[in-house]
DNA sequence: ACGTATTTGTTCGTATGTATC
DNA sequence: GGATACATACGAACAAATACG
């Protein structure tokens, strides 16, 4: 590829400074937030492609004649909401549109504290029925296989004693992916990295709770969405019960904060 | 009022360069990007209320550690998606919800096809429908009288031939509220603000459509969670057809970019 | 395997314009 | 008008991570 994204603002030019103050009430663009238009412009018409490499910051603030800290305050709004992705010595690239369209899922469940951790915990047993039901419904028979596959592999944790984390992980990411719905699942997959950071590092694999993981594979094998959902309801409920056990037998591991 | 928004992150330091676990692949967070996750949450969950002014800018980075080019890229990001509004000499002030990616939306819409929408609408229709269920559960005398009150007001715009966005908007908040999760009710708003465009663009009150609501509302009331669910999820299969219908009707916008 | 160049990440200093009191 | 508080903008510098020869 020759030099991506190269004549795309041969007459960007000023724009910032347009009108203060004659007869209307200002209203002035201010210069990130021209500089921002213009960059979701070239994103969202194609004129960067997905996956495609932007011009390097220095390159990009020369060609549109603004500072450098400028440019980046526009650029890191792009980047935060998930539009582009920049990597350190590497550059700046588009990202596919799921991304952006999952990021505001994803805000609403970041950056909640152990206070509402009742809360989230709901919202994941939410999101797991959703994303079982949608998968006893779409899955291929390669992801099947792939949900079969982790239930295995938990199998022989448990037989071992084993702490069964990670398999547990895989199980409930496959199930994801089979749902097809990058939003729902982005949001999954960031409530489950949230959540092990806050309890799952002892959770036993007790067999009892093991049994549903099995029915709820079984159910979306059977492509029985009604099964899927209800089976991981339960499994959620049971989850629920099983760390709140956890925890009043004297955890309390990490720390309220006792914000307002 | 005093100096609002002074206590909320009496001890919140570090947490840029955190170490998720010893044998996970790093996972390096950005110091702009956690900034903004932090800032995104007191916005989202209400720490910071609409309309309140925050600290300034060099309070603010002085509270968190961080360099003043740091905090603004985050802060500037907040300001392009609408969630705060920045005035010089004056200060930063929290944007009501509805102003929420408000702007940026628009351009994503341009570049996005219908499947990836579909994504959005299908996690809506699962939040809303965890929303009605938790409200038939939960809701009080008064929350159940302003679900309904939001239902009479829709009444009178559909029999006065409005459009009924506001209302409709404010039935769903009303439902929000009643479930008592804030989690699932911010994850909610902010879905609702991303579709924004699509329903108040032409969406007609269609008095079948109405129906629907007053069916939902009586579950509540009724507190039966399977009906609230049921209705609740018809209802938005059927938002689906209707917004499918209307974009099949010779929208497509601007053109499919078929970039691998 | 090593070193250099490239690119983004982060910080500081400073000047300017604007709104409030 | 003056003083103060605040956001806006620019530039320079160094750090860190990655790519490439």
């Amino acid at each position: 590829m020759t030099d991506p994204g190269d004549r795309c603002y041969d007459e960007a030019v000023p724009l910032h400074k347009v009108r203060p103050r004659s007869a209307a009430p200002a209203e002035k663009q201010k210069i990130t937030a021209s500089v921002f238009e213009q960059l979701v412009s070239f994103v969202v018409n194609g004129h960067w492609a997905v996956g495609q490499r932007i011009p390097a910051e220095r390159d990009l603030c020369a060609q549109l004649g603004i500072a450098r800290t400028s440019l980046r305050e526009a650029l890191k709004a792009l980047e935060l909401m998930g539009m582009v992705e920049s990597r350190v010595g590497d550059g700046t690239f588009v990202c596919p549109r799921s991304k952006f369209l999952a990021r505001p899922l994803q805000w609403a469940f970041a950056g909640t504290n152990q206070e509402h951790m009742q809360e989230v915990i709901e919202a994941r047993i939410f999101l797991e029925t959703s994303l079982a039901g949608l998968a006893a419904e779409r899955a291929t028979r390669e992801e099947v296989q792939r949900i079969g596959a982790a239930v295995d592999s938990m199998r022989e944790d448990v037989t071992a004693a084993r702490p069964c984390g990670d398999s547990e992980m895989a199980f409930h990411q496959a199930i994801a992916d089979a749902a097809h719905n990058n939003v729902l699942t982005s949001a999954m997959h960031l409530l489950l990295n949230q959540m092990r950071t806050w309890i799952y590092r002892e959770m036993r694999p007790a067999s009892g709770r093991f049994k549903r993981h099995e029915a709820i594979y079984r159910a979306i094998a059977a492509k029985d969405a009604d099964t899927a959902r209800m089976q991981t309801w339960q499994h959620g409920v049971e989850t629920v019960s099983a760390i709140a056990e956890f925890l009043d037998r004297g955890s309390d591991p990490p720390r309220k904060r006792g914000t307002a």
